[in-house]
Parts: C-alpha cells; structure tokens; sequence
DNA sequence: AACGCCCCCAAACCACCGTATGATGTTGAG
DNA sequence: CTCAACATCATACGGTGGTTTGGGGGCGTT
C-alpha cells in the first residue's frame, strides 16, 4: 500500500518535471508542526516512506517559511499547542502573505474550531486517531492545491518582474492604455504628446513582452492593474 | 437585542437600496429546511423578528429553487433529516449549478461533516445548542455573500446575454479577435476578406457594447471564453 | 567630463482599424 | 412571395497605431 501510494507520488511529481533533476525532485514537502515528539515521529516516518520530504517543528515560532523553497510544500499543523495555537497560526500566517496550504490535527477538536479553521482555508481537518490513509489523502491533495498555488505564483511573479522593470512613466501609459484609451486620450491624461505616449507605450508592450494589446490586458489583469477612475462595461448608462 | 439586531439588519438592506422600495425589501430571504417541526417555528421566528423573509419546508425535496427571487437568500439546512441528508442536498444544489450559500445546523455533527460541508463552501456550521446570536451572524454573513454572488451574476448575466446575441460568425471573429489577432489573421483563419472580418468585427463591438478591444478582452474574460489554440504570455519560448 | 538612463518632442512613413456606400446571395418566417 | 436577417465582398477615405530618425534636456554615477 505504501508502496503504491509512493508509486502515485512519484507520478505526480514527474509529470510537470524534466527528468533530469529526478533524483532531486520529490513528490513534495510535508511540515509537521506538533509538540508531541512521538506525534511528529511517527507522521514524520509514515510521509517519508511515502516520498515526501519532511520537516518538524515543536512549535509554531520554530518555523521559518524560508525553509520551504519552491518545491510543493504543505503544513501538518496541531491545533492545541502550549504557546501560540494551530488556528491563531495559521491566521498570521495567511495574514502575511504566505498561503501554503494547512492540514490540521487535532486531538480535542470540536466542530467550531474546524469550522474557524476550514474558513480561513485549510485544506483538511483531521480529529485524532485518524488513519495512515487519511493524511496521505490529505497530503495528496494540499500538495496538488500548492503545485497549483506555485504555477500561478510563477506566472505573476514573472509578470510583476516585468512590470517593476517599466519606468514610472511607463506604467502610468500602461495604466491608461490598457483601459482602452486611444493615444491621444491618454496624452491629454498626462498632458504628453502623442507621439511621446506611442514611445512609452511601445517600451511598455515591448518590455512586458505583450504580442498585442489583448495580451497586454490580459497581463494586466494578472497584475490586479486596475485604473482610479471608474470603469463600466456597456453603453447603457446614457 | 432582538431590537438591536433587527435595526442592524434594516441598516444593511439599506445600504444597497433606493428608499422608493423599502417596504418591499427586506434584509434578505431566508429558507429553513428541517424535519423537526418546533425548530423550523422557533429559526422562523426569530429571523422573522430581525426582518428576514421565511420559507420553510419539512425535506429538501419540497424546496424548490425558483421560490428564491432575485432577493439575497440563504438555506438554514439541517444535516440530520430522514432522506435525503443535509450534506448530500448541498452537494446536489451546487452540482445543479444553483450557488446559493447554505448554514448548516447539526444536533448530532462531526468533524468529518463538518469539514465536508465546509469544504462544499458552506458558510458556517452550527452545532445545536447555538445561540441566537450564532445563527444572526451566520444568516448575516451568507446573505452578504449572496448578495455579492446576485452582483456579479447579475454583470456575467448581461455579458452572456449580449454574446448570444451575436451571430455565429461574429462569435467566431470575437474569439479570435480577442486572442490579439489581427483582422488579416482572423481573415486567413476563418477563409474570409479582411473587410468581411472587419465588419463583423465591427458588429460585435457594437452589440457587446464594448467601448474598446480593452473591453472586449475584459468581457470575454469574465465569460471564461478561451481559444482552442493555445496562448503564451511573453517571448520566452522563442 | 563622460556615460547611461530617463523624459520629452517632431516629421515622416507605413500598416492597420473602422466606417461608409453599394452590391450579391442564401435562408427561414410570416 | 416578401421581407428580414445573415453572410459575403469591393472601393474608398479618414483616423489610429507603431516605428524610425533625429533632436533636446535633466540627473546621477563613475
């Protein structure tokens, strides 16, 4: 069983790999986050032998989201800890920007804490005892939600990049152009020339790397580019 | 406190209203789906005094969707019901393609349920006894969240309907136009005249009521309309 | 001082967009 | 049959997009 569970890991992890880093690719990695060492021991034994790379923490503050590069990565975090607890976690965490996936367990849980939990996001909420195939589902699916979480991350990451590299002047032309307004409009926005504002927009599709104005909006959107002044679709408003 | 709350859900309905129809508005709607007589009375009740419309029914088979206007409502769903349960009913509305948010009430709930509804993105969960309060707040929070989906359902609507308007060859002009293709591509895809397309082409920024190929893009975008033919951002792959 | 980068503008040029105007043919509903 | 809607295409014209060439000035670094 372990074995096939391993199999499929594997599987996953090669369809979106060259096969050249094989050996250091993994099916991705599990955190485990409980002040219980024999809790941490014997999670930690059953996800290796499944294939994932595994960390343990004793407590919340001992994590560092450092330690997670950019492999496909999950928390298995306890509710009830000494100090800081799972779910008030697991909220900072979110709140700072860091949305790896969260598997909860909990030996004490009742429905109001998963609900708390579920909402902010978890992926799963495991009451204790709970079996070997529980977590592996469990891990199984919170690594497929940040291989996907990491795909899009790539592409804005790759797009912002681009964006931080227009001048300022750039960016106010794309702000504008991308709502749709003609050369001349935006000119008269920034009180340019036209023949400046095809320039800048030039540089902009050019160093975004935008085939088309299409694209351009696309990318923008992406980027959450969204210009002060208020636009509506529709002509009804006349 | 009944009073109170009351106030505060008047407060809400009118934040996004006209005053012209306030009789006729309310907070929102509300329907109770329970087995147990002396619950449906008592949630009855109490929503009512806070200004929320009531529809009960003893089963989910007696619900009918349709009964829901274009007021924001929820469904109060009891988990444990003879037939069909709670949770099975939840999965079967959203499948249906019928997103309404749903609270769900449990005399008898788990962990696992718990985590199964609200991972099938019910709002909140209560386990009986909850207080009044508890269930204010969670109608309160699933109403917002209606309203929210009634909003952009609304836009999505208008967009779709202005698509079915258009013929079949200015939707096909539309798709590839929204790619970034210019009106020669286009022409050379569909086997056309370039004044053919641009005609068409034409059309479709009228009956779309696009303003701009900005527009259109932004438009096709929240109709979820995707080429066939694949499409990269950047020049990377050279 | 020299260099690179950013910002601005003009003239010229070419390709593309968009809209008439006018025309032909098909097809389905009344 | 008539009419409306759909679809197709040509010519022509004006506006727009985009680049090149060439020029000016500012600002900070080396």
């Amino acid at each position: 069983m372990h074995a096939n569970i391993m199999a499929f890991g594997l599987d996953r992890a090669v369809e979106g790999t060259s096969s050249a880093d094989f050996e250091l690719m993994e099916a991705g990695q599990v955190c485990i986050i409980d002040d219980d060492e024999g809790v941490r021991a014997s999670l930690s034994s059953l996800l290796r032998a499944s294939g994932y790379t595994v960390q343990t923490c004793r407590a919340p503050e001992q994590f560092r989201a450092e330690d997670l590069g950019a492999m496909p990565s999950c928390l298995v975090l306890d509710v009830q800890m000494p100090g800081e607890s799972g779910l008030d976690f697991q909220e900072r965490l979110c709140a700072s920007g860091f949305a790896v996936p969260v598997i909860f367990i909990t030996g004490h849980g009742d429905i109001p804490m998963t609900v708390r939990g579920m909402r902010a996001g978890a992926v799963d909420f495991l009451p204790k005892p709970f079996t070997e195939n529980d977590l592996l589902e469990a891990v199984g699916r919170a690594l497929d939600v940040d291989r996907e979480r990491l795909r899009r991350e790539a592409i804005v990451n790759d797009l912002q990049s681009r964006h931080d590299a227009l001048t300022p002047r750039e960016k106010e032309v794309m702000a504008l152009v991308i709502t749709g307004l003609m050369n001349k409009q935006v000119a008269g926005h920034l009180d340019l020339s036209e023949i400046t504002v095809k320039i800048h927009r030039g540089n902009v599709m050019r160093k975004m790397g935008a085939q088309s104005l299409a694209d351009l909006v696309r990318m923008a959107e992406s980027l959450g580019i969204r210009d002060t002044s208020i636009h509506r679709f529709g002509p009804k408003g006349g």
